[in-house]
DNA sequence: AGCACGCCGACT
DNA sequence: GTCGGCGTGCTC
């Protein structure tokens, strides 16, 4: 990829009446279907169009002209262009490339690209209803309503209703009826857009000259920079310095968040910053939000958008700015559908456009670890805490030496720095990855082992709602009094702690301490979250219990003392990032402690005192590990320096799932260099009832996976009701 | 992805 | 004899 890679600007190519065009539609299709263009009608590339398909009308992008695969007397025309901002041409390449990437169709892209018909239309002028003529048939919820609406500006039905304390139906009745009338109302003024203007704050050496770097990358073309420093070295207020300047330059800038259900602290900063809210994007949008957003962005109108890796997608026609913040998290990696990497992505589009893209992270992933050293990415190093502030001790906890008491699951010393960390009037955090409050409940007589009916799992329990969970599909029972397999009464125990049990045992140690479990359970949505920071903050909590909920980059002044509960947890399992996965997860845990004046203490129980990852967490030797880890992928070909692509192959009738995998594997590609593995069963061998069995291809860094995969599908016949679901670069189980 | 078409069990 | 279950296949 070259550094100045500059695209010539797309013009939309026209198409008149009578043309034939290739339109691509938001379904799962091989490619796009051609269409005609209606008398009386002309479009162009990028213009989104409903056309008929089957008996239904679809939104579609018109790509180019027909591709004539078709018949010409098959073709149907297209029913209207839709009143939206057209698609730009960058998006339409971004969309292309990441389906040919991830070995999925252009269509199911597109969907994520394009919203739903109705979003689509332009935003009806909101109504207002005003007094006209006494009702026909006065009744007191009427005559109510009427008097209410006789009074003050024309305000919309559902505020007249609520004002005289009746039910909308009434006041529809008396829309219909003619005793009240619409009035337009006055457009509701557009949001406070961001200031670049404002002054920042006062930056560190080392952030100005980080800042200045990316600044002058910023009207250069395509680049990667990594932005590298510890939690509390100012990251964010560099990367602002970078959005400020895209700002200046009339470009827009995208922020990718991991979880920005939890990015109320972010929000803040921003707004602290350039003294308004960017634009919010994550899946949970409502529908108004959601329309109003996309067409601003469309339009151009949006200088930034936060969001969630969905984000990515959406049609920027002046993006001058990428910024992956936290690039290591894990959560940047979609699943279902359309499997691919955010940060990636993220990547490809910014090379797309000819702009730079900024990833940040205090624990950076190994990929982009590699490519910053190779000098593909500029490194850009924070070396300190902003503020001077040391950083936090870290001290492991030998739990064979010095285990927990019966019964419990904090060590001696770990008891010990709790209380003195709430004698001293600041608080803590219990970090421990597991939800609920045993991981597995077994019969004391028969040894059974209480799990999913459709999953290979164990249920959890979860002593809140008093129910069996499973965490993988929505399956959950009540705990059953008696053993389900022997009978036996009174004889399941729970084993092992989840984060309920262990608030159990702090509440024992600490009776007076004051309490807080922070898990996905407990945290639903950003109003919870918001709710949480606020507690933390107004010091109305002594003792968080949280799982990685909390690990995020929060900021917590009166927070001095981590304890990581279980610092193994996620080191098993033959999984290719376990280690560099939950080092970067401590770490990230670790950087909550002491980011106030007082110095932060960290705790860590383990089983393993000898393991890299806890003494490169013990140390804080990040680059000795991280070159332990290159090592060791490097000597066995692992990603980055080979590639992997895994095929998941599932479905409801196991035997019918087995002769899938089976006839992949025989018609597995046969290339040199190219291996494939498997098939084997699935990390989760039954998932919501559906058998699964995986294949690994394992090719030479740079070898051509998709291609490859895409190939290797296509020569194989496997029965409809089985599912091949493709994984390029997966980061899970190997 | 939807939606239609098609071939086998419990209702009027 | 029909209503309806969801398996399979097509949509420019």
């Amino acid at each position: 990829m070259s550094e100045n890679h500059t695209p010539v600007a797309d013009v939309p190519r026209r198409f008149d009446a009578g043309a034939e065009i290739a339109v691509l539609l938001p379904l799962p299709l091989a490619g796009a279907y051609d269409y005609r263009v209606a008398d009386g009608l002309a479009v162009a590339t990028g213009d989104l169009v409903e056309v008929p398909l089957g008996t239904r009308r679809l939104i579609g992008v018109v790509a180019g002209p027909a591709a004539g695969a078709v018949g010409e007397t098959r073709l149907k025309p297209i029913r209207r262009r839709v009143e939206a901002p057209p698609l730009p041409a960058v998006s339409l390449r971004f969309v292309e490339w990441v389906a040919a990437y991830t070995v999925a169709s252009p269509g199911s892209v597109l969907k994520m690209t394009i919203p739903t018909a109705d979003a689509l239309e332009p935003p009806k002028p909101a109504l207002g209803y005003v007094t006209a003529a006494a009702p026909a048939r006065p009744t007191p919820a009427r005559t109510r309503v009427l008097a209410i609406a006789a009074e003050g500006p024309a305000r919309p039905a559902v505020e007249l209703a609520r004002e005289a304390g009746v039910g909308v139906g009434v006041v529809r009745a008396l829309i219909a009826d003619g005793a009240l009338v619409a009035r337009p109302l006055r457009r509701e003024r557009s949001p406070p857009a961001p200031d670049w203007r404002r002054p920042g704050p006062a930056l560190s050496a080392a952030q100005a000259a980080a800042a200045d770097r990316l600044r002058t990358a910023a009207g250069a073309g395509f680049s990667v920079s990594l932005l590298d420093g510890v939690a509390g070295a100012g990251k964010t207020e560099v990367y602002f310095e970078a959005i400020a300047a895209a700002m200046a330059a009339g470009r827009q800038s995208l922020v990718l968040l991991p979880e920005i259900a939890l990015g109320a602290q972010w929000l803040e900063r921003f707004a602290r910053r350039f003294g308004a809210e960017p634009a919010v994007w994550h899946s949970e949008l409502g529908a108004a939000v959601r329309r109003r957003t996309w067409r601003a962005v469309a339009e151009g109108a949006t200088p930034v958008v936060v969001g969630a890796r969905s984000a990515l997608f959406l049609p920027f026609p002046r993006l001058g700015l990428i910024v992956v913040d936290e690039e290591h998290d894990p959560s940047f990696k979609q699943e279902d559908g359309v499997t691919y990497h955010a940060r990636d992505m993220a990547v490809v589009r910014a090379r797309l456009s000819g702009i730079p893209a900024v990833l940040v992270s205090a624990t950076p992933s190994l990929e982009t670890m590699v490519n910053a050293r190779s000098g593909r990415y500029r490194l850009l190093h924070l070396p300190d805490r902003h503020a001077g502030v040391p950083p936090p001790a870290i001290e492991v906890l030998d739990l064979r030496a010095d285990p927990p008491p019966r019964g419990g699951f904090l060590a001696p010393a770990l008891r010990t720095a709790l209380e003195e960390t709430l004698a001293g009037g600041a608080q803590a955090l219990l970090f421990l990855n597991r939800r609920g409050y045993a991981p597995l409940t077994l019969c004391r007589r028969c040894g059974h082992r209480l799990h999913c009916p459709s999953c290979t799992a164990w249920l959890v329990e979860h002593r809140l709602p008093g129910r069996l969970q499973c965490h993988h599909c929505g399956f959950f029972r009540p705990i059953p009094p008696a053993c389900p397999d022997c009978g036996a009464e009174a004889s399941l125990v729970a084993c092992g702690p989840g984060v309920e049990r262990l608030a159990e045992e702090v509440g024992a140690l600490l009776p007076a301490a004051r309490l807080l479990l922070a898990t996905s359970d407990t945290l639903t949505g950003p109003t919870a979250a918001a709710e949480l920071v606020r507690r933390i903050e107004a010091h109305e909590v002594d003792v968080i219990v949280g799982t990685q909920i909390v690990a995020k980059g929060y900021h917590f002044p009166l927070l001095t003392l981590v304890g990581v509960v279980d610092a193994d947890l996620g080191l098993s399992g033959g999984d290719l990032r376990a280690a560099e996965r939950t080092f970067q997860l401590l770490a990230q845990v670790a950087g909550r402690a002491g980011r106030g004046a007082r110095p932060g203490r960290v705790l860590l129980q383990t089983h393993m005192p000898g393991h890299p990852v806890v003494r490169a967490l013990a140390t804080a030797d990040r680059d000795r590990f991280l070159a332990a880890e290159e090592e060791e992928r490097r000597a066995t070909g692992m990603p980055p320096f080979g590639r992997l692509a895994a095929l998941i192959v599932s479905g409801t009738d196991e035997a019918s799932v087995d002769a899938a995998a089976r006839a992949l594997a025989r018609g597995a590609p046969r290339i040199d260099g190219v291996r494939i593995l498997g098939p084997a069963p699935a990390p989760l061998a039954v998932l919501r009832g559906r058998h699964r069995r995986r294949l690994l291809l394992h090719a030479p860094a740079g070898g051509a996976v998709s291609g490859i995969v895409r190939r290797w599908l296509r020569s194989v016949r496997v029965a409809a009701s089985v599912r091949v679901q493709v994984d390029i670069d997966p980061i899970g189980f190997l």
